[in-house]
DNA sequence: ACAATAGTGTCTTTAAGACATTATTCA
DNA sequence: TGAATAATGTCTTAAAGACACTATTGT
């Protein structure tokens, strides 16, 4: 192993991101335009190098540059797969490890330098391999949607039970039971009571909820369509 | 991103597999001494150098090592993580894409060249962070092995019921129920019979059986505690 | 006959799905 | 008072858990 240190040679290292809301009842997802080549004009994940005299790892690279590019501090992240081959750059052999970041729009910036917000349904083919990525996004947010409060994390810190219901039919594509997903959230002991209230433009106040920390993931299913 | 091209140090690019397959029982993972430095005489996971000029993605690296290395091919993998960082490996700021193999015992050579299998409770402090990439290993193995069909890649090719209901109980850390186990394995059609018997060394012969392919992932749980 | 393992039947318990009902607000 | 939204109640259905039972082999 030790042997072949110095003869092989080093691929390009970057890191990319999928980062992704709700807005307006849809899921999106941050994109730009890619102003230079390789790819020049093309929609892109944000992403960037791996900065190895001042990144801590490849999790430190992402906060710094989605931190420099859209201001995002302390969102949710986690790794989704790391790319690699030949081809997938033009400039040669490389690794993109890819993560996932889920936020609530109101901590997006409203329009920062060329990144735009697109619904996933109405995505352009991507530079790079930047379309596996996000795919690999989507199914692995559909797949933890179902059985983790990885949804809540696309909304404000505090949220009324219909929001929260609304995030998860968004993540999953399907419509929700009401009373059957207030019986799991609520046997589940996910979320506790802020004590306010909120009025929706017409209707009866909801009490707004936030997530108890640490709970991340359950069993079995949500309340299936109503 | 491109105007930083080349002024940026490419870190080192290795991968590591965690093998693991099941032997008298419990489950057990390949680990050999580390010949050279860093870490000599330390046990460590199998892994190598990308090489850039052959290797057409981390994939195919791990192909290509655990071939040379064990002898192995058309094992059972997925990636599990990529751990990065400047203090990871003593040569330099390095990324390490991680991988699971699950491979039937029988499919392991008996000895080669200090590779072992050593049994994942037993397992010593190892080299670079290879304590937390077999952790990682063992998570998701224990978290898909509750529905999906991963368990089964630990066994052969053909089994009785009974061995594959051992390997989700060995995989799980748990003991099944018999007829529960049955009858979700039946209902999800996953399994057919080869045709062929099995006789044990006492008692009813057993009916073998063999995973039909595609399917991979169920909803729900298998048979609980009995 | 009996020890050992394979395989099935069925009752109980629990969770999910469907849907009706009550509650509170504003115009 | 009625439209709109929040919150709860209850019946039905489906899946999981527990456990007893039958079946087939070798000694």
């Amino acid at each position: 192993m030790s042997d072949e240190f110095g003869s092989v040679t080093r691929p390009i290292a970057t890191v990319d991101a999928v980062i992704m809301t709700i807005e307006d009842g849809s899921l999106k997802v941050v994109l730009h335009r890619r102003p230079e080549a390789p790819f020049q004009g093309v929609m892109a994940l944000p992403g960037g190098w791996i900065h190895t005299d001042e990144d801590v790892g490849a999790e430190a690279a992402v906060r710094r540059i989605l931190r420099d590019k859209l201001g995002l501090r302390g969102f949710f992240f986690e790794q989704l797969m790391t790319f690699s081959g030949p081809d997938r750059d033009p400039r040669g052999w490389s690794v993109s490890i890819a993560f996932m970041a889920l936020v609530p729009r109101e901590e997006l910036p409203r329009q920062s330098d060329g990144y735009s917000l697109v619904a996933i349904d109405r995505v352009p083919t991507l530079a790079f391999d930047h379309d596996a990525i996000l795919e690999t996004a989507i199914y692995r947010l559909r797949g933890k949607g179902a059985y983790s409060v990885l949804p809540a994390k696309l909304i404000g810190e505090t949220f009324t039970l219909s929001q929260l219901q609304a995030a998860y039919e968004c993540v999953l594509g399907t419509k929700l039971d009401k009373s059957s997903f207030r019986r799991k959230i609520r046997e589940l002991d996910l979320l506790e009571k802020t004590g306010a209230m909120v009025s929706p433009p017409m209707g009866r106040p909801a009490e707004a909820w936030r997530l108890v920390e640490d709970k991340m993931v359950f069993n079995r299913t949500l309340g299936g369509a109503g």
